[in-house]
DNA sequence: CTGTATCCATGGCGATACTG
DNA sequence: CAGTATCGCCATGGATACAG
């Protein structure tokens, strides 16, 4: 018996979306992507097996509908699916005020990066190619060194150098640059203590990371230290 | 690893809140409950085992409060709890709308009374002791007969017959009382097709399940036919 | 009334390898 | 690129009994 059987809708519909996983690739799907493995970039660690599955339960449920076209399989949203915008976008609201602590665990140089090029202002960055390269001080050999090349519109993405000439360079700690993309950090406290700092033309790129862009839901206000002070385990 | 490695705040919301039977404790707390035993009448099937460990790993998150007062215990939320309200509504609005069909697995004359008692409205019944009775017609003996007790704006739920005089008496099937209390059903179509019925002072109760009031989603807009269909599997 | 203790089966899921 | 196949563990949670 995997339901709870109840007639509530919140039981409803926990029983198909508090299975593990299903949420984030939901979520994935609203941020835009479609292809099978641009949703294991944005759902990191999540076996294919697994995220299979709940590719075709989701489907069977309605919430997602896949379609062929030759080679080409994309997987998208059906009206109820998108419904669940609110859902998830409140509950990444209420997730950054209230468990804003960040595990070593939870830091993974490429999430954040497959997250920021989708919030590049491509609108504030030079028309001509413009090359940004990224730099984590804190990260072993592999995932340190990172490009992203903006260009008619289009922002890819490199883990290797593109060869073209890189108009700035930004050099962060890993937890710095997710902690001001995620907001609540701004990027002029990581420059003040040396975490994070900008060479080259750091204008063109609208100074770094305010060019490079923040998380749908860094605007968030956080909880005063009071209200997180009331939130907490409590001494009573 | 019971984590998702994730800095994203739907994630990290979600490694907290989609273990099982998780947000329908919240879900109960939200809705005013705030004892053990109170709470395992809203979450029936949880067994308490579970109700126990899920209560404490709430409040280790800060989500909930626990107060021993003498031999009573109560369990609040805190407010990053609260805050949750927004998110459980949302689900209830979301699976209210994409989540109708109901199996019989789902209904539940115990917590849908339990539910009931909630909701019935004492301003619009007589401010002498008013008694429903409820009778289910096709519900084994043991939970087919229920009674309502309404005296100085509180309400009681019997399993039993207390004895007062009764003012009116509903009879219904389980399946019909639950679509007309979860909304989308009328009580006039569970009368017109004789799955439900009304005897005694009708008026005096606001005529039936009008007095005995609506679950908080009922208003919610159901998808139109054409909508569903959209949404369902799809032939493709 | 408010839980805790214990036990056990299940199956979810992580890991890895492999295919059209 | 877009998945399937297989395997085995162990944690989850259901059931039951019991305790302060």
């Amino acid at each position: 018996m995997s339901g709870y059987g109840q007639f509530c809708p919140v039981a409803k519909a926990m029983e198909l979306l508090d299975e593990r996983w299903t949420l984030l690739v939901v979520r994935e799907l609203l941020a835009g992507s479609t292809r099978f493995n641009d949703l294991r970039r944005g759902v990191p660690h999540m076996s294919p097996a697994l995220l299979s599955k709940r590719l075709q339960r989701l489907e069977r449920a309605g919430l997602v509908r896949k379609s062929v076209d030759g080679s080409h399989t994309a997987y998208r949203l059906s009206p109820s699916g998108v419904e669940l915008r609110p859902i998830v976008e409140a509950l990444a609201g209420w997730g950054v005020r209230w468990i804003g602590d960040l595990g070593q665990a939870d830091l993974d140089p490429h999430l954040l990066l497959w997250d920021v090029r989708r919030t590049v202002d491509v609108e504030r960055w030079p028309r001509s190619r413009t090359v940004v390269a990224l730099r984590f001080s804190d990260v072993e050999t592999g995932a340190a060194r990172w490009w992203l090349v903006c260009h008619d519109g289009e922002t890819d993405l490199c883990d290797f150098d593109p060869g073209f000439e890189v108009t700035a360079t930004v050099t962060s700690s890993l937890v710095a640059l997710t902690r001001v993309w995620r907001g609540g950090r701004s990027w002029a406290g990581a420059l003040r203590s040396g975490e994070g700092g900008i060479d080259g033309d750091a204008d063109a790129v609208g100074r770094g990371p305010a060019g490079i862009g923040q998380a749908g839901w860094a605007g968030v206000p956080r909880p005063s230290e009071r209200e997180l002070a009331l939130a907490r385990p409590a001494a009573d």
